[in-house]
DNA sequence: GCCAACGTTGGC
DNA sequence: GCCAACGTTGGC
């Protein structure tokens, strides 16, 4: 099994929002990166584990667990006129973007920042915190994937 | 294939 | 709102 790390602007879709779709899973589309693509298209499979991380917004950081539901398949909302990610150059016949489903399994009791991420000697590996890092998926090794969600039975840092 | 211009991401 | 970092585009 792999382990992931998915980035969302809460404005835009939050791990709430996850939370409340009916059977709590929805299709992560409007990715337009390649790189974030091939990962999705080409090493995601059903079951593998995912944080949700909330970007772009007043407290960055990982907030919950997610799970592959359903392996990739074309972004349909590339072909969508009305959608933002509508990209003229995808069709159906070749699809240039592709997604995966994603399923909520359950909130982190509490979020662990982006500063704190930055803060442990030992993510120093981790592409998050890596200077420049802009990929909105990455992949995350079983040690640092162990090592952040034994953050969360640390008390919250003060500042 | 090079690279300047431009657009986007995302922390702060 | 600013801006550093990076990806994409397109002229040549």
């Amino acid at each position: 099994m792999n382990y992931w790390l998915m980035k969302s602007e809460p404005d835009v879709f939050s791990l709430d929002d996850l939370c409340q779709r009916p059977q709590q899973q929805e299709p992560w589309d409007g990715v337009r990166n390649y790189q974030a693509r091939n990962m999705m298209r080409d090493e995601m499979r059903i079951g593998d584990q995912v944080f949700f991380y909330h970007s772009n917004c007043a407290q960055p950081g990982i907030v919950g667990i997610m799970d592959i539901a359903r392996a990739a398949y074309p972004d349909f909302s590339a072909h969508d006129h009305t959608s933002n990610y509508f990209d003229v150059k995808s069709t159906p016949d070749k699809p240039r973007w592709f997604m995966v489903d994603v399923h909520y399994v359950r909130h982190l009791r509490r979020v662990i920042t982006l500063k704190e991420l930055k803060d442990q000697v030992q993510l120093q590996d981790f592409q998050l915190i890596r200077r420049g890092n802009r990929l909105s998926i990455m992949p995350v090794s079983s040690v640092n994937w162990g090592f952040i969600l034994s953050l969360e039975e640390d008390a919250p840092p003060l500042s």
